[in-house]
DNA sequence: CCAGACTGATTGACGTGTCAATTATGCCCA
DNA sequence: TGGGCATAATTGACACGTCAATCAGTCTGG
């Protein structure tokens, strides 16, 4: 009967096991993105934010977003892409335009300089994604891995809502 | 023949499936600890640094430990770690200390203020971890994810060394 | 029409992280 | 013994994130 043990009393705690996964899972994460990150850094002199930015912006009709639609399509707040785009704006990779549309809005453009730094940071972040991720794993393992990760996600959505 | 795509000519770049995994993998690793940082803020004013570096604080000898000891513990920088108790002891979940053994070194010490917080955070978080994740999966997949983790580290592990 | 609510975007304050430089002390050996 | 190197820790500068407040422009109902 390991389910009567005195700190698991009111309601169900993680095991030490499943303690064990979880913090191997998160740190595991972490680890990988931090390396990811330190890569293009070094690679690209980008950050992943930037990667971010670039990559949908190089998607868009003609290099350019409204700055809502943008925050939404990478699921970054407003105010945060507002931050990132001030410091990728004095770095010469983007640039504001006021809308015409609407006054109060403002486009994102991509510049020749932001586009050059995309194109020189995609290759060999795709290539470290699959050296450090996809050549790990058996094919076993990455399915697994992608399962897990869709498990989660909609467990995670459905009880945000609570 | 998908391996000779025009994008996968000199060294073999993941697949569209790959990349998907990848980002969900990612992005669901970042959206749980972004949601369960934000329950543990939310209900103890903790961060989930605070709450690691209290963690071993508290299962110190003497809730006490140098400041290197506690940065090696809990892997981070001891640069990091230095910044981050100077906004504990200000809010006096921890004291430093001179080290009495080595006049260079300095003892963190958890203050009763910091023993408190982290016992009301604990429970909390702990059920926040079987919640979001643990009853998120079935025992399979905690275990398929347990050895993901477990691979994809060790891979980590061997090729930072390169 | 026009007051008030709504929306797009920015700002400021502050916590968090990294990197490089700095300070202070300990240690070793020529 | 004292010059030089290693080590403990902190500091400063700056990038990144979140939250709450703000500002300006749009829309809507009376």
């Amino acid at each position: 009967m390991t389910e009567n043990t005195p700190q698991r009393r009111k309601r169900q705690l993680p095991t030490a096991e499943q303690l064990r996964i979880w913090r191997d899972f998160i740190e595991t994460a972490e680890a990988l993105r931090s390396e990811l990150s330190s890569r293009l850094q070094s690679e690209s002199s980008l950050s992943p934010g930037d990667y971010a930015v670039l990559l949908a912006l190089s998607e868009a009709e003609g290099w350019r977003m409204r700055s809502s639609e943008l925050a939404a399509g990478i699921g970054w707040e407003r105010s945060r892409l507002s931050h990132h785009l001030g410091r990728m704006e004095r770095r010469a990779l983007i640039r504001r335009e006021e809308c015409a549309a609407d006054n109060r809005g403002a486009e994102v453009v991509l510049t020749p300089t932001g586009a050059e730094a995309f194109r020189g940071a995609t290759v060999p972040h795709l290539r470290a994604v699959r050296e450090l991720f996809v050549d790990a794993l058996t094919p076993g393992q990455l399915a697994a891995a992608g399962e897990v990760a869709a498990t989660l996600r909609a467990h995670l959505g459905s009880s945000r809502k609570l």
